[in-house]
DNA sequence: CTGAAAGCGCTTACAG
DNA sequence: CTGAAAGCGCTTACAG
């Protein structure tokens, strides 16, 4: 039956007086500095675990100047699960870590961007993790200024030299996307693309013509087309192509929630996934396996990327030396059910069944 | 031209000294207090403006033992949408404060919880927004105990009478289903529902029983099922459903994820929606709309839940009164194409076309 | 190896 | 109305 205690916390100078040692000494053992007895470190640590003494980080921010807090930037609103994946995987790093993650992106309000710069100013941000950033975005701008150690996740556009980053590989998905449904046999395949002035699309469609080619397909440009990363666009899109004259038999599309815009059009006009045309996404969102039919898709990792992304970041803080400067994530494909072999044209030929 | 300045910040000494008062009248004006002449205030305003003075939060909270952040603490693991769009609404209320959310959740890690219960105890949290807590939840109780406000949104379980709690209107949004379906003359109409121990569940199987009751359509208890509230059970519980010896022609379902595993559940036994079902979610996920064929499902307003259990913790960390302990927010109906008029049995009579 | 002391930037009770 | 001074809890350079 302990009591609960709602008491004031510890702080230093009581453990000092309890243990007969100086704050100093407190604070050296608490810091794991090495000039302290192992006699004196024992004897401190065991009071530090009995009386449950905990740090206050205010003061050590107040001190040091820093503040056990890394912000999650978003360059754009944050509206898509896209950024929650990555989220996901930045607080997935810091779980055995004593750091926090601050949202606070700031949508382009200007007061907001103040206020954000006053915590930089104020040393309030140890580090960032920003996402869809490019070397013009505001944030990347002033934690240069500030020298505050930053790494972008999958980056909007052109980086500086000397910007980390992490991203997926997107020009390999592109390509392996596109020999997945070669080796199915289709020949005329759309890539229905996200965001053109994005250097994921500009990646992926590398990749999608590079396989082309390599199997002497002639790429089309009537088959590409582009949109932004959401729905509705996509479900436009995937219209128009529906209107040309030649229909493609597969299409390679910008991400998996465009699919489902992509699923709704080929719905309206009567055409079924596989049997008509086979889709092929890119994420791999939680929700692609439960699509109907279950979308076959390539594989970002999001949630690892903003892992591998936060241990950058914290090894820089730390300053500690960072491997690589462009990390990329693998992208594998996953096959389910939206895709298929090419059909024969109608009454074109006609192939014994088995 | 004006010269990037990463110089470390001012400081108020130095506005003080540029302004021939003390460190105190700076303070004062900083934090508007009335004891300051409106001459002098004046003329400090102005040397802070121009000089772009910024507060050291941290030199504050170490003074006052408050923060300027409050914990956003999910009781579950953070993989669902359902938790980001209250997150999103706790971020917008929060966009025009200077108050951070931190997303702390421990997934009961033991090593993590201390690190919490540490912050807490360290003044580190000025309040909270609780997703799916109960009266038992560890976080509650620490909260409780150090006296630290705290709003739960969505309780997973009873609540003591002085937690305060924002909620959807879960009975009215069952009801509201059922007499949508009722009202499409469905009379044998399953509820394929959320996790048992719910509130929301229990709430909302009660507003669908006293809709069926005042239709006098008698309850059938072998139409209702329970799964948690994912796609997987959903799937498997519906194949249940289907195996029964007379169908349904209608299931209201517990969310819009589960769905997804009904419409597959569906389209595996060549049923299609809603020709042969009718599907009624709960939620309108922003994916609830593309689906095909788009879910009609129950609004939660989830952002807006985040929001208002947001602005409640800064009322009373400002010691404002709260003007409701238990808010519940509205769940309209949003009639998409998942929901059709019950057919007539086959070869019972047929209805002239149109 | 240990500790006395200064100081991080603020707020507040108090004297004037 | 104004300001000198104490102090929040820590860390660090330095003397011993």
């Amino acid at each position: 039956m302990t009591q609960p205690s709602a008491k004031s916390p510890m702080t230093m100078a009581q453990i000092a007086a309890a243990t007969g040692v100086s704050v100093a000494t407190v604070s050296k053992v608490i810091n794991q500095r090495s000039d302290v007895a192992p006699a004196t470190r024992e004897r401190v640590e065991k009071a530090l675990a009995e009386q449950g003494y905990i740090l206050n980080r205010a003061a050590r921010s107040l001190r040091q100047g820093h503040s056990g807090q890394i912000d999650f930037l978003v360059g754009q609103e944050l509206n898509s699960y896209y950024a929650f994946e990555i989220l996901r995987g930045v607080e997935e790093a810091l779980l055995t870590t004593d750091v926090r993650v601050v949202l606070a992106s700031t949508h382009a309000h200007r007061e907001r961007e103040q206020q954000w710069r006053q915590r930089l100013s104020a040393g309030a941000i140890d580090g960032a993790v920003l996402v869809l950033a490019d070397k013009r975005s505001f944030y990347l701008q002033e934690l240069h200024r500030r020298s505050i150690p930053s790494v972008v996740v999958d980056p909007f556009g052109e980086l500086g030299p000397q910007d980390l980053s992490v991203s997926a590989t997107n020009w390999a998905g592109g390509k392996l996307a596109t020999e997945y449904l070669l080796s199915l046999g289709h020949r005329r395949i759309a890539a229905l693309m996200g965001e053109p002035a994005h250097p994921c699309t500009q990646d992926r469609l590398a990749g999608y013509r590079h396989a082309l080619q390599m199997a002497d397909v002639p790429v089309d440009p009537s088959l590409t087309r582009f949109a932004d990363f959401h729905v509705e666009q996509a479900h436009q899109e995937m219209a128009q192509l529906l209107a040309l004259p030649e229909l493609p038999t597969a299409v390679f599309v910008g991400n998996d929630e465009q699919c489902m815009g992509v699923y709704r059009a080929l719905a309206e006009r009567g055409l079924t996934v596989p049997h008509d045309m086979s889709v092929l996404g890119f994420d791999d969102m939680p929700y692609a396996q439960w699509m109907t039919p279950a979308l076959t898709t390539i594989h970002q990792p999001l949630l690892e990327m903003g892992r591998v992304a936060t241990k950058m970041v914290l090894r820089l803080i730390a300053d500690e030396p960072v491997e690589t400067v462009r990390v990329e994530l693998a992208t594998p494909l996953v096959a389910r059910l939206s895709c298929a072999p090419r059909r024969r044209r109608k009454g074109f030929r006609i192939l014994p069944a088995g």
